[in-house]
DNA sequence: ATACTATTTGAACGCCCGTTCAAATTTCAA
DNA sequence: TTGAAATTTGAACGGGCGTTCAAATAGTAT
């Protein structure tokens, strides 16, 4: 056959990807990343050096596609409405038909740091990128004022949430659901003359925190994960 | 001391949500959920059985929190809009500052059969609490025609993302984003006189998917996690 | 056929980690 | 103080899984 190498390289992408979002990271074996594909787990390492490299190179293979598309919307003449919706619409439709749920769930810890650098660099060019999309409608005047940055993090949210509950077999076809989120999610952002009514009991910090990184930090925080390695915090 | 059986059991389930949250449920190990305590791991043992039985104990937790809150709220009676607002705020504010961002992150698959169901059962009751609401607000009038379920999971989405990039110590208190989120995401569902432009290439099916079950099955799908063990699908 | 490379195999190693358990220690009532 | 129950300790076991590697096989040009 053709290109071998490359084309197998491919398929044990496919396979690991879909391992790590069933079982997560630790959770999914080598070996039934392997036997999926009718190969032996050894014969992986012919093709990646070790488990953590498949995962950096599914974290690579999900950003090429989807920063190309953001990098193509980026680059046209649309207004920002029809950027945003436009974005909103491939992205979903592209989680969901092309990487199969696969896209910003995978685990980030388990790389190593040099990978987790890249891989949250280029998180960040894309959370830019709609916060990019978000002031330009804002300044435009399309868009109510509002923390491009938290809205861009919400968008980002109930899009990225979608592969948790959509079922492939399911009525709704990823079209529907492209195009119910992208109208849901712009309509929030429209310059409203709607009552904005603040509920229940006054809330201390009502809206707009600065645009710019909610931390002082200037260091990139990809996606806002906490990238660093200490912030323990108790749960429960 | 007072009651040390319970309390030393929260004990844990706090570490060990901590531990669940950072790394995964195969990447947190016994040791380090028992020496964040400063114990060793077999006695974790005395009181639980074990690992997986911690993971549902957590899961439990974070529910009783949850729900109690979504019945509080039902209970009310307040216009569906306030509901909405008082939930989302709430909700918001009890992941971030009580649970410290532990909540529907958790993974589902290492529970047992038994405790998966009676988790993805109790996950369902919030979904259709939160549907209910919107529901009630179509209704009414206050909100615009849609998809309940579709419009249910982008709110939850959204809010169960922030986890992913909420930094406790940054300038972005819980309040400030419990309002910006609670803000944007009603805004979205007013009865519009907006424009709802469609935006690039016409869309096939354009919005509302019957409100009832996505899927023909009455069965509950909680959170919509595909809760059988077939889900195959191919990523990337 | 031959020889050289690319790919696959299968078995083995070694470590990590969940779990067990008997003994040690602490707690507390009488 | 005494003794029984509650709790903790520390060590050990055992299985699972990532990784290695030498040998086997397939592929290909000459």
């Amino acid at each position: 056959m053709a290109r071998p190498q490359r084309d197998t390289r491919v398929e044990i992408l496919k396979s690991a990807a879909a391992a790590f979002r069933r079982r997560g990271y630790h959770g999914a074996t080598v070996e039934e990343i392997a036997t999926a594909l009718d190969m032996n787990k050894g014969n992986l390492y012919y093709y990646f050096r070790n488990k953590e490299e498949i995962l950096y190179a599914c974290h690579q293979y999900s950003l090429d596609i989807l920063l190309a598309l953001l990098d193509e919307v980026l680059a046209s003449a649309d207004p920002p409405e029809v950027k945003l919706r436009r974005l909103i619409v491939s992205f979903v439709q592209t989680i969901l038909d092309e990487l199969h749920g696969t896209a910003l769930f995978m685990d980030l810890q388990p790389l190593a740091p040099a990978h987790l650098q890249k891989v949250i660099a280029r998180r960040d060019r894309f959370d830019r990128g709609i916060r990019q999309v978000l002031q330009e409608g804002m300044d435009t005047g399309v868009f109510a004022a509002g923390d491009a940055k938290l809205l861009a993090f919400a968008i980002l949210g109930a899009v990225n949430w979608i592969p948790r509950w959509f079922d492939p077999h399911g009525a709704a076809p990823s079209e529907t659901i492209a195009g119910a989120f992208a109208d849901y999610l712009i309509a929030g952002l429209r310059q409203g003359e709607g009552v904005r009514l603040q509920g229940c009991r006054p809330r201390a910090a009502g809206y707009g925190a600065p645009t710019t990184d909610t931390k002082g930090d200037g260091r990139s925080k990809g996606q806002g994960v906490r990238s660093g390695p200490k912030p323990e915090a108790r749960s429960l």
